[in-house]
DNA sequence: CTTTTTAATGAATGATCATTCAATAAACGA
DNA sequence: TCGTTTATTGAATGATCATTCATTAAAAAG
């Protein structure tokens, strides 16, 4: 019973999740997320509690949607190296001209809170370890077909969530293709066997 | 003539630094940064205009201190690969237990402001090509000296430049000492020739 | 010593911020 | 239809913030 929510949670968080992206989380005023979610102060705190639950919230979101997406190519290719090209491919051009012009906003928030929010730093900890498990379970097979090299182990998936975090840093600078391009290529011809380069 | 300056600038500007550095510039309010620098507000708006004046001279003092004497790090090496090394190792070190526990102050600056802020914007820009220089330049004398692959170009030193930016984001994360020198390892492996691993 | 100039002090100011709440509206059960 | 419950509204609240300024202090010039 009482009278039903009008708004749609998933959009209204998709509404706030681009605003924090953007902006960061200390720098955007709960005015403009109203703005964004088209949702008045007092709905916005009825339903997230605060504007620290709020982007707890749109964080969920975003690794649920952006960052499952993402990472859903790495598996989904037809070989271990192919899963990772295409992640990195996919990557450069969201950054070029799609989402990810301002970033990763786990890679961006990292950076805001670093340590200091114990439930924010559990949250970046699986972000990091799930794309690391990733890129390990790919590398495995890009071994078992001869692509990689025999000693490209758990380092080389260390290697590339670093790889990963660098190219966030650098979509905020309006990197060109060609340079993102090449950055991928020297990582990807380092790993690889020389047969697949 | 008039009475003379009592506090000492750069002392002053470290201070500042060192909160920036620790928290980023919205986080961080004047109360703290007067605490941290020893001087009144009234001290500080006269000797640096505003918040924001004073972030850009902590900015600058961080490039010509601690950034420039990392980048040292790279040229007074006996060789180029051997100074491409160094600098990790200095990285890696600061980052387990020393002053980039952090990460790095621009690094966190870019991610902050991004291009919202164009003055910034030149200084990131900037630092990011003194890196990349010193970094090609290191890689040059690292194929004469037939340390590196033929092929490690103008990408390999934007490679490099790009996993700084991943290790600074990583630093945020509490990383432990072998699993940054796997990811170092890894990136120097794939450029370097086979002899030289 | 007096005057002039500049620095230091720290309380005051006004803007902006996150958050609350009284009033109103809608949905549902009886 | 009425009563209960929950959602929505948006102005009000109080905290916090960057910044200012009148006052006091120190240094140098004459």
């Amino acid at each position: 019973m009482g009278r039903t929510r009008e708004f749609d949670t998933d959009a209204a968080l998709d509404g706030a999740l681009r605003t924090f992206w953007r902006h960061g989380y200390e720098a955007t005023p709960m005015q403009d997320l109203c703005s964004a979610m088209a949702l008045n102060p007092g709905s916005i705190y009825a339903a997230f509690g605060s504007k620290r639950g709020l982007f707890v919230e749109a964080l969920k979101r975003y690794a649920d949607t952006v960052s499952a997406e993402a990472m859903q190519r790495i598996n989904s290719a037809p070989s271990g190296l192919g899963g990772i090209r295409s992640y990195f491919s996919h990557l450069i051009d969201a950054m070029v001209d799609g989402d990810r012009r301002f970033g990763c906003l786990i890679t961006n928030s990292l950076i805001e809170f670093a340590r200091n929010d114990p439930e924010l730093a559990g949250m970046f900890d699986l972000h990091l370890a799930r794309l690391e498990t990733t890129f390990a379970a790919a590398l495995a097979r890009a071994r078992a077909e001869g692509q990689v090299r025999p000693d490209a182990g758990p380092a080389a998936a260390h290697f590339l969530v670093t790889l990963v975090q660098g190219m966030n840093v650098l979509a905020k600078t309006n990197p060109d293709r060609h340079t993102l391009q090449g950055i991928v290529d020297t990582a990807v011809a380092g790993l690889a066997t020389q047969g697949a380069r």
